[in-house]
DNA sequence: TGTCTGATACACT
DNA sequence: GTGTATCAGACAA
C-alpha cells in the first residue's frame, strides 16, 4: 500500500480551527494497535479558537501544562480527560503560539473488522453500530486513545495514530449547529461551530434545524 | 422518546 | 478546595 499518497497536506493544519473542522468531515482517523491497524471516518467535528474563545481550554490565553500543547503549530494531538473517565481527541490547529484545536466528536468505522475491533475496546456487542463511536468519549475508548498519545505528530503515518485523506468521490452536505455542552462559554456557546456530515447515523447529536455549511471539501485536490 | 442522575479523576487556584 | 461537561442506566409515558 502506498502510505505516501494518502497524506493530509501540511498546510491545511496551519488554517484557523474554524477553517480546519469542516475539511477534517470525510477524511480518516488511523489508529495502530495491538489488535489491528482502525480506520474510520470523522464525521463530526467541533472548533475551539484562539484565546477570545470563552468554550475553549486556552481562553485568555491561559497556558498551562495541560493546555501547552496547543500552542504548539498545527497538526499535533491534544488529548484530554473529562469526568474523571473519558478522553477528548482534538487535532491542534494554527500557528505556533495560536492556540486553535478541532475536537473530534464522532467517527464510524470504514470496515467490518475496525467495527469488530472498536467493538471489543468499547466492551459492547458488535451489533451496537452507531452507538460504538458517536460521541468525544465513545470514540477515544473504540480507539483506544488516552493521554498517552498527547502531542503525537498525526501526519506522521508510522506513529500510532494518524489522519488520511478521505475517498475523494464522497459526496455530502455538511450541516452547522452550537457546540455540545459549553454552556459557560456565554456569548460563543450559541455560535455554529460544531460541523457534521448530515444524514450521518454516528453523529452524537440531532439537530432539529441544521443549518446548511456546505458540501464534501476535496483536501486532495485543494491543496 | 425524552429527561434525569450518578460515576469519576484530574486541572487548576 | 472548586470546577469540569460524557456516558449508561433508570424512569415516565
Amino acid at each position: 500500500m502506498d502510505s505516501h499518497s494518502n497524506e493530509l497536506p501540511t498546510s491545511l493544519f496551519s488554517l484557523s480551527a474554524l477553517e480546519l473542522a469542516p475539511r477534517l468531515l470525510g477524511h480518516t482517523l488511523v489508529r495502530h494497535t495491538e489488535a489491528g491497524t482502525i480506520r474510520c471516518r470523522i464525521v463530526e467535528t467541533e472548533s475551539y479558537g484562539g484565546i477570545e474563545d470563552k468554550g475553549s481550554h486556552a481562553f485568555g490565553g491561559r497556558h498551562t501544562s495541560r493546555t501547552s500543547i496547543m500552542y504548539e503549530p498545527g497538526g499535533v494531538a491534544y488529548i484530554y480527560l473529562i469526568y474523571g473517565m473519558y478522553h477528548c481527541l482534538n487535532v491542534v490547529a494554527g500557528a505556533q503560539d495560536d492556540p486553535q484545536a478541532v475536537l473530534i466528536r464522532a467517527v464510524e468505522p470504514l470496515d467490518e473488522i475496525d467495527r469488530v475491533i472498536m467493538s471489543t475496546y468499547r466492551d459492547i456487542p458488535t451489533g451496537k453500530k452507531a452507538l460504538l463511536s458517536n460521541g468525544p468519549g465513545k470514540l477515544c475508548r473504540a480507539l483506544r486513545i488516552d493521554r498517552s498519545l498527547n502531542g503525537y505528530d498525526l501526519r506522521n503515518t508510522q506513529g500510532p495514530l494518524w489522519l488520511e485523506i478521505g475517498d475523494a468521490e464522497q459526496n455530502f452536505i455538511i450541516s452547522a449547529a452550537p457546540r455540545i455542552n459549553i454552556a459557560y462559554a456565554e456569548e460563543y456557546a450559541d455560535l455554529p461551530w460544531r460541523f457534521y456530515i448530515e444524514g450521518n447515523s454516528f453523529v452524537s447529536v440531532k439537530d432539529k434545524q441544521p443549518t446548511a455549511f456546505g458540501t464534501f471539501i476535496d483536501i486532495a485536490s485543494q491543496y
